[in-house]
DNA sequence: GTCTATACCTTGATAGAC
DNA sequence: GTCTATCAAGGTATAGAC
């Protein structure tokens, strides 16, 4: 691997544990073992670094997200699949833990950030509607507010936990699986 | 009102916007019209700024749940008030605007913060088990995984907001209340 | 209590040798 | 491609006059 992997992979692990701000070039350097020169070789600035890591958590989110989606099984077992997974949630969603990042207010970053959330809510919105649409199952409230909630409610679970040091994602996926048992039912 | 006042209601601000990293004690002594001197007279350090001005901004976000879930109406009603209510979702949750903030490691900023969800969550759920004891309502999930969506959605929706540019918080807002329409029936 | 001047450190980036 | 040396700017805090 070459260091200009190292430096990647070192920058999505410190992007993950602290976000963009507080990770400095030198905490990036020290991590991946590259020196100065090597960074800068490879990439022109922090930003540009930051724009490149933080587009391949993305395609890789999704990658996972879609491989979860598109395995065998009824839709909510496929979604249980996406949402029922071991979390690392005083961490944060790799995703979702960068977006109150202030160099966010850049396009470049903020970008891939949106691109995930339309991502699956467009995907799972989709799903909902084909579902619907084949008569495997019937809905008590619109498939988008279905999809919005899912979303919203893991994303706020991250953040509760972080802000209580307590994984209260866990817990917020069996709420969600409870409250889909009552608005969503399988013909 | 004393420069020391000017201070924490710049510095209140100043988080709401940047959160705590990205605002400097020049951007506060810039905005509250004080100068250095001022500054490290009122408080020792940044740090000891941002805890009293983190426990304020909570007192206040709870004094106003608070006032919102004891006025008149029916439980359905009262908490209406506190989630239909105009919001600079862009601008996010004053309280959980911070949390992905990294110097909320140190637990005297993130102390407040927990307290905060923790409080609306046991308020919360307190009032839905009063009602439902008092047979004023029917829950077809347990009361405990209600409260959790809420707060959760609400926070999830922000971080939503903020990565797309976009006020979903409001529709978040709309879909929970599909949500409770379905699972908590008012006698 | 408030001001200005100053000190010290970290950050993000460049220069130039190898 | 990689290294070390260096730099300007800004962040946080102290000193001392008024």
């Amino acid at each position: 691997m070459s260091k200009r992997d190292d430096i990647l992979v070192a920058t999505k692990q410190l992007f993950w544990e602290r976000g963009y701000e507080a990770t400095s070039p030198r905490d990036i350097q020290e991590v991946s073992g590259a020196g100065q020169g090597s960074f800068y070789h490879h990439f022109r600035s922090k930003r540009d670094l930051a724009c490149e890591a933080i587009s391949e958590v993305v395609a890789d989110r999704i990658a996972e997200f879609e491989r979860d989606m598109s395995g065998p099984g009824t839709l909510r077992e496929r979604l249980d699949r996406f949402l029922v997974q071991p979390r690392e949630s005083l961490k944060g969603c790799r995703i979702g833990r960068m977006v109150w990042d202030s160099a966010i207010d850049d396009p470049r970053l903020r970008e891939p950030l949106a691109r995930y959330f339309r991502h699956i809510e467009d995907r799972l919105g989709a799903e909902l509607n084909a579902a619907l649409e084949r008569g495997e199952l019937e809905l008590k409230v619109p498939a988008e507010q279905i999809v919005l909630m899912v979303l919203s409610a893991l994303q706020g679970g991250f953040t509760i936990s972080r802000a209580t040091q307590q994984r209260r994602v866990d817990e917020v996926v069996s709420a969600l699986g409870g409250m889909l048992d009552v608005v969503m039912i399988i013909c």
